[in-house]
DNA sequence: ATGAAAGCGCTAACAT
DNA sequence: ATGTTAGCGCTTTCAT
């Protein structure tokens, strides 16, 4: 059976093809009687009309896209991951197909380039920040577009943000009620905006409490699994034991606390461990590891929404999360009793 | 700076419009000397042809659909979560679009019937199997598609799948090997044909060496943390303990050890664990799990490969992967010395 | 309010 | 080998 077209619907409503047009894209120029009648023949015959001609004629693609580096680590990318899940879950709610653009080296760059080049894409959510250079071209074309999780605080793109100085601070002011007066930070140097502010976190809760810091408590080459373990092993192998450690994020923690126990440590017994970010998994590592949750189901969910209205040209603003639930689970050891 | 046509390309050769699309559809019907012309200009130009024309005239869109349901818990989806993942890296070999299509409900299926009645997809891989009815709509528009996990061993359809059972059968019969007599099976019963396929490979194993099944062994309600957690509940509540228990997936065993813990037993000295999968995260879990690995990188290569020769109509077969690769780590005690 | 017709940018059949 | 032109299915301007 042949896809209909407009103009068999006009045939078949006796009118013409603006009509049916303007019916479809809810303009005027239709007196109500007809719109109805067309509207009933549209609703019965199932008729939706030819999208490449739409995206043609509209330069609207209704298309969303997302884009996205692919770390070294897998595990790196789980945080994204859930983020992406609750994308996709929110995007139910909107007429965007969501297509997927790695960008993590700039031949792959120049595919997501083309599409908008193409009018191929009506917006484009990125995970983590892009290159400097590639957010110039992209702003070249006025294209919407947000960033999810920047580390740019002063960037002048809008974006969905997590206050992870705040969040390292709360982390550690819990730790510090614990009764906890040693404490390690494991961190990831790689990502500068990300390391100054959950080092600067750290770094403010300890001064606050007036407790010290050892240089060999500082390890800020964590970036997957196998970085996380060793830079656990300096801290082990440093002059002062600390009673807990801080790990800027969850993966960093579940093979810190392996190594803990490879040197016969005993978690939280001998040394306590928080993490960040809550991923699904820190329920069922063991101990189950004490964390801070961030939202990225919200974070998900905010990232279409806002998408979305960038694109309409209603209002928006940037989003900051200011993420402070403590999810209390037994890698921490309370002293303070 | 307005987009170049192919009028333009066309003018500045001083050629007509069909010469440049021969040239850019690698067609014959210009002399090589304009060919080479007209590519030199629009090498020059960077000129790219307007993709939604192309889509209009081509009937060929260049996108792949992704299908997928989501389902109840995360955890379950991390299996796919990697195949995702592996899908994407794969496609940076082939000029596809990858799109992501929910089609949780029939709402959401409505729209990927939608963009196949548009044209606006060239194939889509589906993780896991659709329901019937889905399949049967799909088939009437004769366009490429293949499923990815599938559980039907006798579908009609392309597919990519594992041997469940003898990945089964062989996680078993390692645990055999390793001296164990007594052995519990946890697994999805929802999912019929899986059930079918790794209950059927444990029962074998078990007959195969004349060992016993108790009746409370066997639990089938396993879909999530929560329901995996209360299977091995059942499991520790029945007539007599197992000295071992093999997990459908890895994720059941992540709770039933915690459940195990919890009872007061210990993993591994008490009771033994062996998964399937080896997800990312069996290598963090406490006892780091046992497990029978299933290629989740090459199954998401290989979807892209396939569908990619289904579109172009090279040759094809359906691939079944045979996974037996033990991944031992340290959640299974050795009984046989 | 309605219809005719000129685009949108390309492909491909048809002339030359 | 090359150019001309009729589509593809829709939007939108311009008459009526």
């Amino acid at each position: 059976m042949k896809h209909l077209t407009i103009k068999d619907i006009a045939k078949m409503a006796g009118v013409s093809t603006a009509a049916v047009s303007f019916v479809l894209n809810d303009k005027e120029g239709v007196s109500e009687e007809t719109r109805e009648k067309i509207k009933m023949i549209i609703e019965r015959t199932g008729f939706t009309p030819n999208v490449h001609t739409r995206r043609l004629n509209l330069k609207k693609s209704f298309n969303i896209n997302l884009a996205f580096k692919q770390n070294v680590s897998m595990l790196s990318n789980m945080f994204y991951m859930e983020i992406l899940a609750s994308i996709l879950s929110e995007s139910k709610n909107f007429d965007y197909n969501i297509v997927l653009s790695d960008i993590s080296d700039v031949e792959r760059e120049k595919r997501l380039l083309n599409n908008i080049l193409n009018n191929d894409t009506d917006g484009i959510i990125f995970l983590q920040d892009p290159s400097q250079q590639f957010i110039n071209k992209i702003e070249g074309t006025e294209l919407p577009f947000l960033v999810v999780d920047t580390q740019r605080p002063n960037a002048n793109y809008t974006a969905i943000s997590v206050d992870y100085k705040n969040a390292a601070k709360t982390s550690v002011e819990y730790l510090i009620t614990k009764g906890h007066k040693r404490i390690a930070f494991i961190g990831m140097e790689t990502n500068t905006g990300f390391y100054h502010n959950t080092f600067g976190g750290y770094k403010e809760a300890m001064e606050n409490a007036n407790l010290p810091i050892m240089a060999g408590w500082i390890q800020s080459n964590a970036y997957d699994e196998k970085s996380s373990y060793d830079c656990m092993q300096s801290i082990i192998d440093s002059t002062m034991l600390p009673s807990a450690v801080f790990c800027a994020s969850d993966v960093f923690a579940y093979t810190s606390m392996l190594c803990t126990k490879d040197n016969g440590f005993r978690v939280p017994c001998d040394i306590s461990f928080f993490g960040m970010d809550d991923l699904h998994s820190s329920k069922y590592v063991q101990p189950s590891l004490s964390t801070l949750s961030v939202d990225e189901e919200y974070m998900g969910q905010a990232a279409i929404r806002l998408i979305d209205k960038m694109i309409n040209k209603e209002e928006y603003e940037s989003i900051v999360l200011s993420s402070t639930t403590i999810i209390e689970r037994t890698s921490v050891k309370d002293l303070s009793k």
